[in-house]
DNA sequence: AACGGTATCAAACTGTTGTTTTAATCACAA
DNA sequence: TTGTGATTAAAACAACAGTTTGATACCGTT
């Protein structure tokens, strides 16, 4: 229980580790296959009982390593763009997350295993939710809020941020889904910083909507407009 | 063979496909145990391989006997809105995608099984892209584009379809961290149409910034904009 | 009443999957 | 060298889940 990764020549239960992350994110938690992950790390089913007390344990030493780095990455992430306009801010928020979410290196682990977490919870749901799901929102609340100032209610600042995050998530979650609607879009950094683009521009779009009809309409019945009928 | 579905003493088979819809919404076609349907079903174990060959089998049978209902829904939804302003039509399309989507009544189990397989695909994957996703995704992208115009990209009418339906699909695939950010949301007819409204108004704002900055800006080469650094 | 087909049931079967066991191997200090 | 604890390996175990079996009940027909 020295140093948990080398580089070249890893210890059992670093390899495990590893190659327990792909298969978790490939899979999520209930389908991936102690034997798959044993025999991709190459090494010994009972290596993970001896390692981890369980597969459950596995996972979570796999959530636990890959915490570190993440949680580092979102501080400096947070820092890094105080001092910026809103919508700049809006634009690093999406880019990152983004990349977190359908870059393929191991770098970004973390983000698909949160994404897993969101669509198919494990035992470790709440604890992701506290250190990863909840600063993630509180952040991206701080910047719609910063865009809308202090009138609008805190309900439309939330449906706003679930609506950004549900733009960026289905890329990730319903990925086959996209590749049949768009086979061209092969989450390439190209790709994703379109993407980012577009997803911005659309929120910040639907975001000053909001802001504007939310100031002109009445409140509780639904104003009649043009489009109705 | 004879009458599926009759109404109050449903046979074996009808009891089975019911139970199951239920369970495979519930859990998924992977986590979903047979022996938990057929107890909800109150049948017999062998009752499921008996009456549908296999899992998948009964898996295909919920499907098939879903489908019919919820194609007719559709057409007439697509029928019975073509002549209105293109907002209007947005605005029914989401209402009831996320009606299908979030609503528990046995009447919209497809939306929810579409949803699972979007998510986490199975067998029947093509089948339920060509036959529900497709269709609707070309219903919604034809509205978009009576928003936009004819100028703008093929592409850019995709993104947005995309995030539209990201937008409320979070809803249904993430239901747990909604619970978490948003415990006042509960799934009522009231709680969807003030969240279809909230994306409708969403969508309308991404939309025409879209168009807006589309029209503006250069094409390749990023344009230095306010928001920047 | 006897027959034939359909449906149901309890029980057993089979493959899979997470886990445990037991022995062998290795590293290293006494 | 010897002993001791950590690690690995092969095999077995136990629980589970989908499937199959063989017997039995049901029901309309001859």
């Amino acid at each position: 229980m020295n140093m948990l990764f080398d580089d070249q020549q890893l210890d059992t239960r670093a390899r495990l580790v590893k190659a327990a992350a792909a298969i978790f994110v490939e899979q999520g938690f209930g389908a991936a296959k102690v034997r798959d992950i044993v025999a991709r790390a190459d090494a010994n089913i009972a290596a993970v009982n001896y390692h981890f007390g369980s597969k459950e344990g596995l996972y979570a030493a796999v959530i636990q390593y890959h915490s570190a780095q993440a949680m580092e990455n979102l501080s400096q992430q947070v820092t890094g763009s105080r001092r910026r306009v809103p919508a700049a801010q809006l634009r690093d928020f999406v880019r990152t997350f983004l990349q977190r979410l359908l870059t393929d290196t191991p770098q970004f682990t973390m983000g698909k295993l949160v994404a897993r977490e969101m669509v198919e919870p494990t035992a470790a749901f709440n604890l992701i939710m506290e250190k990863f799901v909840l600063p993630q929102y509180h952040a991206l609340r701080a910047i719609i809020r910063s865009m809308v100032g202090a009138a609008p209610p805190e309900e439309l600042v939330r449906r706003c941020c679930l609506s950004v995050v549900g733009q960026c998530l289905y890329y990730q979650s319903a990925r086959q889904v996209v590749s049949v609607l768009d086979p061209e879009f092969d989450y390439g950094e190209k790709d994703i910083d379109r993407l980012a683009e577009h997803i911005v521009a659309f929120s910040l779009g639907g975001v000053h909507q909001l802001v504007r009809s939310g100031t002109t309409a009445a409140r509780k019945p639904r104003p009649a407009r043009a489009d109705d009928r």
